[in-house]
RNA sequence: GGGCCCGUAGUCGAGCCAGGACCAAGACGUGGGCCUUCGGAGCCCAAAAUCGUGGGUUCGAAUCCCACCGGGCCCGCCA
C-alpha cells in the first residue's frame, strides 16, 4: 500500500466503520511499538522505516490476514537472518500489542511476521458495522473532498453511439458514481461537438430533404442521412480532385491514392444503397443539383460559428434530434448527465477568443501561412514539462494549430477553451476519453502551463479509453462495421429473456421482461467495467451474450439466492449475538464483508472501477460457498439461524452498495 | 523517423504504480464428481503458465531500470 492511501485509511472519520482497516490499524500500532522497543535495545543502529507500509495480504489464510516483511528490510543491517530477526520482533510486538482483532502474532519462514485475526471478534464487528450503516457501509468518505467534472462519452452527435463510445460512458458513469460515494462534489457534463464539420454535413443533407419528421429512433434516422450526405459529397468532392489531378498532369502516386480512395468510396456507397434506397436516391439527386456541396457545407459552419439566426436554428434543431436519440440509449443503460456543453457556446462566449489571445500574448506562438501556431515543444522545454507530464527526453512535440489561415478555430483549441471552462466551478476535471487522444491531451495541458493554470495543469486527469475491436477487427464507422450501443442492449436483452422464461416460467410475464432488463443492462456493464480501460477490448458478441459464464449473472445470483432464503423463512428475527458464526466458510464470507471499506476507497482514489467488479466477484463466490454449506431454513437452532440470516442480510446490503456503485441492477428473482 | 499504450495457461484476464512466502487469483474451455436440504445461472476435484525475449539493480523481480521483439494507437489549417 502506498503512503497516500494508508494516510486516507488513517485519516477516515470516526464514525464510519472500516471492520478490516480497523484490524491493520491494530497491527500497525502494535508492529510500531515492536519496532521502537526494538530500535532501542539493539546495537546496530535502525532505519526509520514506516512500518505500515511493510504490511501486505498473506498469499492464503494459513498465513493469517496480515504479514508484514519488515525483518527482511532489518536483516540487512543487523546481519542477521530475517527468520531471527522475525521471532525477536515478532515477541517484542506480542507483548506490547493490545490483543482485540488480533488473535495471534507469529514469525514464519523465510522471515514474515504473520497476524491472526480473531475472526469471531472481526465477524461481529463486521456485522455490526452492516446493521448500523446500512447502505452508507462501506462508503467511507475522504478527507479532502473535491468538486469534480467528470466528462464522458462526448459522442458526436452525427450518429448513434457505437460500442467503443459506449465503453467510455460506462467507465465514466462508473467513475462518477464512485467518487461521488467517496464524498467529493461530482458533476458529469457531456461535450457537444456541434462546431464540427460532421453536424454541418447532417444538417446540410437534412434541409435538402426538407427537414423530414424523424422515423423510428431519431439518431438512428439522422445518422442514417449523415453517413448517406458524407459519402455523397465525399465521392463528389475526390471526382473532382481527380479531374483536376489530370489537368495539372500531377504524380502518378496522387492519382493512384486519389482514384483508390474514390474506389473505396464507391464501395461504401452501394453498401449504403442496398440498405437505405430511398434516402439515397432522393439524397443523391438532391445533391448533384448543388454545384458545390463542399461550399455549402463550409458555408454552413462559418454562419454557424457566426451565430446566424436560421443557421444557428437550423444546427441546433438537427443535434437536437440526435441527443434525443443519446439520451434514449444512455437512460436504457442507466446514465445520465448533469449537464451537457455546446461546443459552439464557447465560441459565441468568446472564450474561445479569450484563450487564444491569452497565448498569444505568451509568446509561444507563431505564423505558419497565416495559420496561427502553438509551439508546443519550446513550452515543454521552458517550463521543464518532461517529467512533470512522464515523456521521455527524445519526446518530439508536434506544433498545435490554434487558428486556420482563414481565423476560423479548430477542435484542439476549442478543446483547451473548455477544459478551462470545466474548472470553472471545480477543482479537478478528469476528461474520459479514447487513449488516441493521449497526445491532444498532453497539447492541453501544456497550453495550461503557458496561460498560468498551474494548479489546473496538476489537477487535470485524463483518463484514456482503449480501443474496442468488434470480433477481433478495428470497428470502422464508415465502413458499416460497428455496433450501435442499443444492438448490444437489444440483443443482451432478447438473450436475457429466452433465459429468464427458460428458468423461471412461473414469474409472471411483466416481471419476467423487467428481469430481464436488469440483467442484461448488468451483463453488458460488467462485461466492460471487468476489464481495466486502459486494455483494448475484443468485443465478442457470444461472450456478451453468454450468461451462464457471465459474472454479473453470477453476482445476481446470489443475491437471487439470498431472496429465496428470507422467502422460505417468511419472518425473521434478530440474533443476540454473532457468537456462533464459527464455521470457516460463514467467516470467510464475513471477511469479505469487512474488506468492503478498504476495497472501495482504493477503487475510487485509484479511479478504478475494475477493482469492485472483482470484489463483487469474490463477494459472490464467497456466498455461494456459504450458500452451498451452511444451512438456514432447515437448522432447528433459532439463535444460530437468526445469526446466518444477519450474515445473509449483511451480504444483501453490500452486494446492492456494489451494484449502485457500478450501476448494475439486481434482480430478486432471475 | 519520434512517441504513447498493451503483451501473464488453448482463450479471457487479476496481480505491476507502492518488489517479499508467486511452485502466480479468478473465469471460459477440457476431464471427473455433487440434485430426499433454502433455486444447479451453483458447489467440489483435476490437468493446463519459459509471467514477450535478453541483460541489469536487489538478500529477493511478473512487479523497478535498460535494450530488443510482437500488437494497437498518435504525430492534420480533421474531429
Amino acid at each position: 500500500m502506498n503512503s497516500d492511501l494508508a494516510q486516507t485509511i488513517g485519516h477516515q472519520r470516526q464514525d464510519q466503520s472500516d471492520p478490516f482497516g480497523s484490524f491493520r490499524h491494530e497491527c500497525e500500532t502494535a508492529l510500531k511499538a515492536g519496532y521502537s522497543a526494538l530500535k532501542k535495545t539493539w546495537e546496530h543502529r535502525l532505519p526509520d522505516l514506516d512500518v505500515a507500509l511493510t504490511l501486505e495480504d498473506p498469499p492464503n489464510p494459513t498465513f493469517g490476514q496480515l504479514a508484514s516483511s519488515l525483518s527482511f528490510e532489518l536483516a540487512k543491517t543487523q546481519k542477521k537472518k530475517p527468520i531471527e530477526v522475525a521471532r525477536t520482533l515478532a515477541n517484542t510486538t506480542r507483548q506490547l500489542a493490545k490483543l482485540d482483532l488480533i488473535e495471534s502474532i507469529e514469525a514464519t519462514e523465510p522471515g514474515y511476521i504473520n497476524f491472526r485475526a480473531n475472526l469471531a471478534r472481526l465477524t461481529e464487528l463486521t456485522l455490526k458495522s452492516v446493521q448500523r450503516d446500512g447502505s452508507e457501509y462501506g462508503l467511507i468518505k475522504t478527507h479532502a473532498p473535491e468538486r469534480t467534472v467528470v466528462e464522458h462519452t462526448s459522442a458526436n452527435p452525427a450518429r448513434p453511439i457505437h460500442i467503443g463510445t459506449a465503453k467510455g460512458a460506462i467507465f465514466g458513469d462508473a467513475l462518477a458514481r464512485l467518487l461521488a460515494a467517496r464524498g467529493h462534489n461530482v458533476r458529469t457534463h457531456f461535450y457537444i461537438d456541434d462546431a464540427g464539420r460532421q453536424v454541418a454535413i447532417m444538417a446540410y443533407g437534412y434541409k435538402l430533404l426538407g427537414e423530414p419528421t424523424p422515423e423510428g429512433k431519431p439518431d438512428h434516422f439522422v445518422g442514417k442521412i449523415y453517413s448517406v450526405t458524407a459519402t455523397l459529397v465525399e465521392i463528389e468532392e475526390l471526382k473532382k480532385r481527380l479531374v483536376l489531378l489530370r489537368k495539372t498532369n500531377a504524380s502518378d502516386t496522387d492519382l493512384v491514392a486519389t482514384t483508390k480512395s474514390l474506389d473505396e468510396w464507391v464501395g461504401i456507397a452501394a453498401d449504403l444503397q442496398s440498405k437505405y434506397p430511398q434516402e439515397f436516391d432522393r439524397l443523391n439527386k438532391l445533391i448533384s443539383k448543388d454545384p458545390d456541396p463542399e461550399k455549402s457545407i463550409s458555408e454552413l459552419i462559418r454562419k454557424y460559428e457566426k451565430k446566424d439566426l436560421d443557421t444557428t436554428a437550423l444546427m441546433r434543431r438537427v443535434t437536437q434530434i440526435i441527443l434525443t436519440g443519446f439520451e434514449e440509449t444512455l437512460r436504457r443503460a442507466r446514465i445520465r448527465f448533469d449537464q451537457w456543453d455546446w461546443e459552439t457556446d464557447l465560441l459565441w462566449t468568446g472564450r474561445v477568443a479569450e484563450l487564444v489571445g491569452q497565448l498569444k500574448e505568451s509568446g509561444f506562438t507563431f505564423d505558419q501561412g497565416g495559420a496561427l501556431e502553438l509551439d508546443v515543444a519550446k513550452a515543454v522545454e521552458k517550463f521543464g514539462l518532461r517529467e512533470t507530464l512522464g515523456v521521455s527526453p527524445t519526446f518530439e512535440f508536434p506544433p498545435l494549430t490554434l487558428l486556420r489561415s482563414d481565423g476560423t478555430s479548430l477542435y484542439a483549441t476549442r478543446d483547451i477553451a473548455y477544459t478551462l471552462y470545466k474548472f470553472e466551478n471545480a477543482e479537478r476535471v478528469i476528461n474520459v476519453i479514447g487513449s488516441e487522444q493521449s497526445l491532444a491531451q498532453f497539447q492541453v495541458k501544456v497550453a495550461f502551463w503557458i496561460t498560468g493554470h498551474r494548479k489546473e495543469a496538476e489537477k487535470f486527469i485524463y483518463f484514456p479509453i482503449g480501443h474496442m475491436l468488434l470480433e477481433g477487427q478495428g470497428m470502422s464507422a464508415r465502413r458499416g462495421r460497428y455496433v450501435t450501443f442499443d444492438q448490444v442492449l437489444d440483443e443482451t436483452l432478447t438473450r436475457a429473456r429466452i433465459e429468464v422464461d427458460r428458468r423461471s416460467p412461473s414469474i409472471p410475464e411483466e416481471l419476467r421482461q423487467r428481469t430481464a432488463e436488469r440483467i442484461a443492462i448488468s451483463a453488458v456493464r460488467y462485461a466492460i467495467l471487468s476489464v481495466e480501460a486502459i486494455k483494448s477490448t475484443n468485443f465478442v458478441w457470444g461472450k456478451v451474450l453468454n450468461f451462464e459464464t457471465n459474472s454479473a449473472a453470477f453476482i445476481n445470483y446470489a443475491y437471487t439466492r439470498s431472496s429465496g432464503i428470507l422467502r422460505k423463512l417468511g419472518k425473521i428475527a434478530e440474533p443476540k449475538a454473532f457468537n456462533l458464526l464459527t464455521d470457516p466458510v460463514e467467516q470467510e464470507l464475513a471477511l469479505e464483508l469487512s474488506k468492503l471499506p478498504e476495497t472501495f476507497a482504493e477503487a475510487a482514489d485509484d479511479l478504478n472501477p475494475t477493482l469492485l467488479c472483482l470484489y463483487a466477484n469474490l463477494l459472490a463466490q464467497r456466498f455461494h460457498e456459504f450458500y452451498e454449506k451452511s444451512d438456514i431454513s432447515h437448522v432447528s437452532n433459532d439463535e444460530l439461524k437468526w445469526q446466518r440470516v444477519a450474515l445473509v442480510l449483511a451480504v444483501r446490503t453490500v452486494l446492492k452498495t456494489l451494484a449502485g456503485l457500478l450501476g448494475l441492477e439486481l434482480a430478486e428473482r432471475m
